[in-house]
DNA sequence: TGGCCAATTCCCCGAAAGGGGAATTGTTTT
DNA sequence: AAAACAATTCCCCTTTCGGGGAATTGGCCA
């Protein structure tokens, strides 16, 4: 049985999901909020596993109201539902720790059930517009200066390191010698001036 | 008009791919690969807007072939394609550069080309489960139930572990012998179920 | 009070890692 | 063609790590 709250300031919308949920057997609708204020007061005693919230909320930021959320009720799932797909705010709740994100205009119950879905087994049901900003935060910028001095295959052998595999068992990897692999090291610890693995994953932002 | 690259070792799975491309009549199959190197040594010279790359080809890892395409084909949007939606190769992929994701179970037309689509329009179209482990991946959850196991004193230790200090460093710092430190990490190690330091580091989300 | 546990110290041993040098095979650059 | 370099393999040696115990102290709890 999966518990649910709403946070959302529109009546029509919030009924529409309210709607949706007790329409299903699997799912309980444990808590109806208009505004972040009463579901702060509220929630903590009362915890659900799946809140969704609308993005724009008068008089609280949403980032706001999940971090504090967040620390009494550290299970808790957040939904965002939001009007437009690539909105900037979708993706800042993302980092702050919403796990999913529920288009309005699409928001036909078939689409919003399997969202839910997706969020309580563990998924992020996201837009490709909100994935694409998400996952370009944190891309590697091109080439570093320190990482464009080593070269690909000394870039290869680290990437096995941060995995925290050993000498040998990179050496299977690459299909060489567990000697090669020792080399290599060498050769980026002296590029990089470090002494050690874990030296030299910090200085190429690895792990 | 999208044109549109394949590295696909599997012969069926390429093929069908190169029909439903070819069907589509807003995109031209610009090359078609059935290894990494292949792919490697044609697509510079012949750029397309897409490359479609199986997760798990034959002799090169496919963070490696991404990597070097990107430095000759900036322009490039690179798409995943892999039979498990939770594999871990995937996120890994999506990291180094790749922007999008298609499941080959789920792989009918319909789904190709409109991850095709979103892929072109910017989106970064991929399951939930890898866009979780995505935005996990730069939410950190305050105290884990990993960490939650570790006495205070063995943070302490993992703190300093994580600056690539040495065990006798490490003793200087705390007032205490090589031989304890050594010992915390003994029990580190028994507690997170790791052998060894970076994969202590890894699970503990340090460094 | 006795028992439990975290923190500490120490020992032993074998495996892993780091640092030195030497040498071969290719490729790339000059 | 020669020089430079990347990738590879192998040698030697020392230090560092990881895993196995054993023992002490002090705090906390039943």
């Amino acid at each position: 049985m999966i518990t649910i709250a709403i946070v959302e300031d529109n009546d029509q919308f919030r009924n529409g999901l309210e709607a949706i949920i007790q329409s299903q057997e699997e799912m309980v609708l444990a808590g109806s909020y208009e505004s972040a204020e009463k579901a702060l007061l509220a929630l903590p005693d009362n915890p659900t596993n799946i809140v969704i919230a609308d993005i724009h909320l008068p008089g609280m930021r949403l980032t706001n109201l999940i971090l504090q959320l967040k620390i009494k009720m550290p299970q808790t799932q957040f939904m965002v539902c939001s009007i437009h797909e690539d909105d900037d705010t979708v993706f800042e709740a993302m980092k702050y720790g919403a796990s999913g994100y529920i288009l309005k205009n699409a928001a036909t119950a078939d689409n919003i059930v399997r969202a839910i879905h997706d969020l309580y087994k563990g998924g992020s049901p996201m837009s490709p517009f909100i994935a694409r900003k998400v996952i370009s935060s944190f891309q590697k910028p091109a080439e570093s200066s320190e990482s464009s001095k080593l070269s690909v295959r000394e870039k290869e052998v680290l990437e096995f390191l941060a995995k925290g595999l050993l000498y040998k068992e990179i050496a299977d990897k690459l299909g060489v010698s567990h000697e090669t692999v020792k080399k290599h090291l060498k050769n980026i610890y002296q590029k990089l001036h470090v002494q050690n693995k874990i030296e030299a994953l910090k200085k190429m932002r690895l792990l």
